[in-house]
DNA sequence: GCCGTTTTCGGCCCGACTGTTTTCAGTCG
């Protein structure tokens, strides 16, 4: 079993044991292994070899016991004996947004259901509505959560699936007879939840291709196997489709496999793609068919192949422009690690600066700095600033956007700061004109540099708050206040079309992994995918400015 | 269930909002 398929299992123990009621401190107990084992640079299977599972921080006698089983026998006992109390169906109802444990065991108890679609009968029946401390509004709730997990059933996140699919084309590639390999489909184009893992592969030996596949650990089942295609099931119920073509044939198809179905349906116009046989490589391709390349995350058909056409398209962001990261916790709230940590890390990523942006004291769940904390916090950056020139740690706080778009420190206190993101974690259903004008109020606040996660929403989980984005654009324009893309894999917030749109309205845009411990800095990429496919260039993205030109544009109000 | 110790028990992340009630339980961040 890998590292994250243990984290799992623990996770959903702590799911059941929560259904069950048991005691909230050992259930944090089995999450936090989760958390850490989720995280550990380590293969866990090494670990065990080395009988150093019980270093795991978090991970003592009974959770090393668990986790040794799970390693040695791929099963772990206790969690099948939770499972034949609480079903898996049950466990699933957890992710309907608004219904915890105790609305769950109210609906198991009571009505006996097991499954999604079981509920979904119950309450379309307004059964739910009859049960003791729920309504008509949990009832209504819970049929809309049902429509939205049934929208992104079967599809999974940018993060989850891109590690999986990379270690599939490296192991592909392994093979003698395999010349080329990549990730194509949607998740070459970046989308942020993907149906599929496609990978297109180079070589004459269809055979051999197949024998590698069934042979790799990480598949669950293969469902077919044709002459030029293998498709089935990887690890997390992941679909995944290899498909094989000659050599001569794979930089004509790795256009047409990558897509959009929009984006080759124009691009392939009246062309038999046999006529494009032998090229070597997709520059080729696009070329022959008349249009310079154009990058895989523009591919959707929203007009890149006129600004092919025209010599418009933009150059896109990369990885290696960005020079810092403005949105990292530390343990002075609820990151894991110390400044000094993230420090070391950020340096090995080759950063120029970074800001350590901890949550603000409305958050107090996550151990949120008050004024005192904060100003204690201010003297340990000046502390390490002064150590080495080689990083730069900027002060910033994630401060908290209230109910009515005031923010929760006074200006005396912000102004001491080099940089202050501000983000909603409060009041999500606010009315649309309500949120708006709450969000622009905060926009116009003398020290706000960027606004974090703009819309809140988490992906497969959540949908974000009604909000009118024009007027938000022209406020974050007018006030000089940035949009951040945060990069963590469930948000990717804003997404690729507002920072399209925020692009058009003259608002900056920053890039940050939003970490809580140093394993989360690379994270960063994904959001670097996600502001790709919103067009955008390093100079429509602050953190790839140098850091004088930054601290100019952060001073600003 | 883990951790740490003034070592084997006591502490461990809290407060606001929502929906159900009619004073509070459940959920969430």
């Amino acid at each position: 079993m890998t590292n994250r398929e243990v984290a799992q299992v623990l996770l959903k123990i702590a799911d059941l044991l929560e259904i069950k009621d048991d005691n909230p401190f050992k259930i944090r107990a089995y999450r936090n292994a989760a958390n850490t084992i989720f995280r550990l640079e380590e293969n866990i299977n090494d670990l065990h070899r080395l009988d150093r599972i019980g270093n795991i921080p978090g991970v003592g006698k009974a959770v090393k016991a668990k986790i040794e089983e799970m390693l040695e026998t791929g099963k772990c006992q206790f969690y099948q004996r939770l499972l034949d109390e609480v079903p898996e169906g049950v466990l699933q109802m957890l992710s309907i947004p608004g219904v915890g444990h105790k609305t769950v065991r109210t609906i198991y108890d009571n009505l006996g259901i097991r499954s999604l679609k079981e509920l979904e009968k119950a309450a379309k029946e307004h059964q739910i509505r009859e049960l003791p401390g729920l309504g008509r509004k949990t009832e209504h709730n819970i049929i809309k959560g049902l429509e939205m997990l049934a929208k992104s059933a079967g599809k999974a996140t940018l993060g989850l699936s891109m590690p999986i699919a990379e270690e599939l084309k490296d192991y592909l590639l392994s093979l003698d007879t395999v010349s080329h390999a990549s990730i194509v489909g949607s998740l070459r184009r970046g989308k942020p939840l993907v149906g599929d893992i496609d990978i297109l592969v180079a070589s004459d030996d269809f055979p051999a291709v197949y024998n590698k596949i069934s042979s790799y650990p990480g598949i669950v089942s293969i469902d077919r196997a044709q002459p030029d295609c293998i498709s089935g099931k990887l690890l997390y119920n992941i679909d995944f489709e290899v498909i094989v073509v000659g050599l001569d044939d794979y930089y004509p198809y790795l256009l047409w496999t990558t897509g959009s179905k929009a984006h080759r349906q124009e691009i392939f116009q009246n062309v038999d793609i046999k006529s494009l046989q032998g090229l070597l490589s997709e520059e080729q391709v696009y070329n022959q068919l008349g249009y310079p390349f154009i990058p895989a995350e523009l591919r959707e058909n929203t007009g890149e192949i006129e600004a092919a056409k025209d010599d418009k398209l933009p150059i896109l962001i990369e990885c290696q422009d960005l020079r810092g990261d403005l949105h990292i916790h530390s343990s002075w709230s609820d990151g894991a690690m110390k400044i000094e940590e993230l420090k070391a890390a950020c340096l090995e990523l080759g950063y120029e600066y970074i800001a350590v942006t901890d949550h603000s004291k409305s958050l107090p769940i996550s151990g949120g700095l008050n004024e005192e904390r904060l100003s204690a916090q201010a003297k340990v950056v000046d502390a390490l600033n002064s150590e080495s020139e080689e990083i730069t740690i900027l002060k910033g706080i994630e401060a908290d956007i209230l109910k009515d778009g005031q923010i929760d420190f006074d200006d005396e206190v912000l102004n001491q700061l080099d940089i202050v993101v501000a983000s909603i974690h409060s009041n999500f259903k606010l009315d649309k004109e309500k949120q708006t004008e709450r969000i622009i109020q905060a926009i116009k606040e003398k020290n706000i540099n960027i606004i974090g996660h703009l819309t809140g929403r988490l992906l497969n989980r959540r949908k974000g708050y009604e909000i009118d984005i024009e007027p938000i654009l022209e406020a974050a324009e007018k006030n000089r206040v940035a949009l951040e893309i945060n990069s963590h894999p469930d948000r990717l917030d804003i997404d690729a079309e507002i920072a399209r749109q925020a692009k058009e309205y003259g608002v900056k845009t920053a890039i940050n992994s939003d970490a809580h411990h140093k394993a989360d800095l690379h994270l960063i990429r994904y959001g670097v995918t996600n502001a790709r496919r919103g067009w955008l260039e390093p100079e429509d993205v602050i953190n790839t400015w140098e850091k004088d030109r930054l601290l100019d544009y952060l001073r600003k109000k």
